[in-house]
DNA sequence: TGACGAACCGAACGGTCGTGCTATTTTGAG
DNA sequence: CTCAAAATAGCACGACCGTTCGGTTCGTCA
């Protein structure tokens, strides 16, 4: 790794926990370079410009993304653990120490929802392969007989989805002591309707 | 009602679609002058600050969600009518016209969720009256006979709340056409659990 | 008629923003 | 050890930021 790589990587790294906290708009070069120790102009030689910026910060999170919840979960057996295990590592993805301000991307959500551009679209594409792959264990999880064999997981995908994103604002914001408790709660009745018998949910 | 008043609502109403694309932080004293005609220091006069500028659109938020959201609900049947009025509201309240950008909550919750001050102290103050709305529907839903008798209403309030969050950023974000179909099966879920009788469920 | 207060404007302040330009230093290969 | 290339610094720019202040218009009431 060259000296530049080394530095970007760096940069990278400080910009992800940076934007944690004050999203990726409220990155500022001069901020940026503040915290790492370099002069604005000595950082923005590394970025052609802040857009770009933007996006290898999103970059950078969603390859950690794959590298802290996907890939442990894919060496997890096929079927109800592997969906266990990806559920569990998203929770402990948006309290990582290397994003104190919280899941990036649900600040990115809320910033580039209506703001067209490479960011959202690299953003809107990594959610919805993230919610292929939650699809795609559940399919695994009817075909191994965890799951119920006429279990919609597009559904299951979306409810999954929305008890994390949820969790993350009840605990953040509200601070609930609760939250984990009934976020799980909440998770093990989806679990349990995904894995009900075809006869007994007709 | 006087000119003054007249006009810092009239400038309020414009403030907070603004925020609603931009988020509170991106609501600039230029940018809402501009919308409203208003010289930044006319505009300034009426608000003592930006952080008082702030306070007043979650305010001017708060009221029209208790105006829009809870008031029509109260005026059903007590129990699961209400309950559902109270969620079905809340879905229309995120695709409100006067808020293009969605959510003003949501938008603030990202913003203010590790900034302390008093916008973060009536955002959070809210949140949890609103929860605490959802948790007593829901136990006026007990006693009506609707729900168990065993229903642990934080918990439902906790989901009911998760689901509908999870909608903004399915629907808004990546635009997913059966967003609102999955989330209105996601709450009948919800419902038909908080339903089953005790007996069926221990 | 004259005074007063409310409402609003224009100009300006110090700061920070993203982004160019030109040097200067540092690195690494021959 | 040399020297081109890469990495970083210094500086300046125009734009916008929140905020202050002094002035102007205008309706109200004595």
């Amino acid at each position: 790794m060259s000296k530049g790589e080394e530095t970007r990587s760096h940069v990278l790294r400080e910009a992800l926990a940076l934007a944690s906290e004050v999203g990726l708009e409220g990155v500022s070069i001069g901020k940026l370079a503040d915290r790492v120790g370099l002069s604005k102009s000595g950082l923005f030689a590394h970025f052609d410009s802040k857009e770009s910026l933007q996006v290898q910060i999103l970059a950078e999170a969603i390859a950690r993304f794959a590298d802290m919840v996907v890939a442990p979960a894919i060496k997890k057996p096929r079927g109800e653990p592997r969906v266990r295990a990806l559920f569990e590592n998203w929770l402990k993805w948006a309290v990582a120490d290397f994003m104190p301000g919280g899941c990036i991307f649900i600040a990115a959500a809320v910033e580039l929802d209506d703001k067209p551009g490479p960011a959202r679209d690299l953003l809107v594409g990594s959610q919805r392969d993230w919610l292929e792959v939650l699809a795609e264990a559940a399919r695994i999880a009817m075909r191994e007989g965890h799951f119920r064999s006429n279990l919609d997981v597009g559904q299951f995908a979306h409810e999954a989805y929305s008890i994390a994103y949820g969790h993350h604002f009840v605990s953040r914001l509200l601070r609930e002591p609760k939250a984990l408790q009934r976020t799980r709660k909440g998770f093990e009745r989806l679990i349990d309707d995904a894995r009900a018998s075809p006869s007994a949910s007709a």
